[in-house]
DNA sequence: GAAGTTCTGTGCGGTATCGAACATAGGGGT
DNA sequence: ACCCCTATGTTCGATACCGCACAGAACTTC
């Protein structure tokens, strides 16, 4: 697995040819990333693009009315700051750390240098922003159809997918700003997942007993954004030439 | 107004400096775009990028239980076939034309050809699929915090804003299935609407009798979305250089 | 103009989530 | 060991939407 501190670990990194990779290199900055974090704020500036490797970074709408919802999640599987090279500079959404850990980030000048050369870089990024739209798409049908319960699991899942182990630590109150529901609501929903004995719930540590239970519990927006991901950025095939981990997966 | 049939009614396409558009024009192809017709099917094969000129176009996500959900909504202001850029090919998501009217196609060869120059078709095209990105993200939002009424008055503008005239042809049933709520959740929001004297509704013509009341009802989204719109692409410039209309608005 | 179809209005009970208030309990700091 | 603060659990009525069933009304067809 190489260092502990490698860009590689985040997969759009590790998918970059070895120039174009050498290229961003002595640009790319490590840095750590705490807990509540605002990578960026609704509107503001945006002086570098984020390779999270192992922290989780939720992207979020905060409404007039304080009250809020996540969009999207992003872990060492993508890139935050996406209106860098979509040409909006900003956008009406925060990114907020949700699990501390680390980054690389890179300046937005260097960037968009590399992303007008229309390279590697380029398209994995487009590519990348594509199984976003899937997954903020996917969100919004999932707010509007399923229930509390559901959306837990998959919210579950996808933070899961982000982090090595099986714990994340989150408290009650922290997930139900991120699911734009009341704390009771994931109180009780976290209830029923303990009661069937798919987690164990400890003062903001989750730990995870059983993740098949939890999928075949999740709506089917996790397996659809999942499988869409996947298709999409199949990174396996170049974590594999640069001596990275598993084939098997699942 | 120039012509009836002139693919600069398409925003993106009246943007396009002389020298790009010329270069397109020759593959552009008119044609009609009839109510219900599906553009394309979730994951299917995309053969056309969509630049709708008097048509709208939603793009809506269908699930296994057949339950369904408007994410964005596509005009003269946009396009129609994000991932042929974005490098997806495909998307689990579907585009239905939900008015009428007609369009411009370019063959997804020479689209990827012209993106891959880097000129303003790519420019664009990407911040294009950035205020996309903005509506969806407020479309999941809203689909968790607001009231039907309130989401129904957001809907009415969005689709008001791309079509010319203030009627809209569109029966209830319609509507509830784009919303993601039943239809006689729309019958009694609508209801309140025409109490209020904003709109005239009669077996699928709704007539809007108060635009700005239902501006004053609508929920933030609308007014987010439409600034964030129009700070990506300000079309209006160009507007004026081709001896387009308004500059008023608001 | 009669019949049929489509669109709209309305009334029911059921359920999930909300909003607010309060009870308990673990854990860290001093 | 104590206190305090944060996290969690539980209750209540209120509300918004669902699912279903059906009535009426307006166009369409013949």
């Amino acid at each position: 697995m190489a260092s502990p501190h490698d860009p590689r670990q985040n997969h759009l990194l590790a998918a970059l040819p070895a120039s174009d990779y050498a290229r961003l290199l002595p640009d790319l900055e490590l840095i750590a990333m705490p807990l509540g974090w605002a990578v960026y704020e609704s509107g503001g500036h945006m002086g570098f693009l984020y390779f999270p490797t192992t922290s989780i970074v939720s992207l979020l709408y905060v409404m007039e009315n304080g009250a809020a919802a996540e969009i999207a999640l992003t872990g060492n599987d993508g890139l935050v700051g996406v209106s860098l090279f979509m040409g909006g500079e900003s956008t009406p959404s925060r990114a907020v750390v949700q699990s501390s850990g680390s980054c690389y980030r890179l300046p937005a000048r260097t960037l968009k240098k590399e992303f007008a050369l229309g390279g590697a870089l380029q398209h994995l990024a487009l590519r990348y922003t594509q199984a976003l739209i899937t997954q903020m798409a996917q969100t919004a049908v999932c707010n509007r159809h399923h229930a509390l319960d559901q959306q837990l699991c998959r919210w579950l899942l996808l933070s899961l997918d982000r982090l090595a182990g099986d714990e994340l630590l989150m408290t009650q109150e922290l997930i139900a700003n991120m699911l734009g529901v009341r704390r009771e609501g994931v109180t009780e929903a976290a209830g029923h997942l303990q009661e069937a004995g798919l987690i164990r719930y400890s003062r903001g540590h989750i730990k995870v007993l059983d993740r098949s239970g939890l999928e075949k519990r999740a709506c089917e927006c996790y397996a659809v954004v999942k499988k869409e991901m996947d298709r999409l950025l199949p990174y396996e095939v170049s974590r594999l030439l640069t001596g990275g981990a598993s084939h098997a997966a699942h």
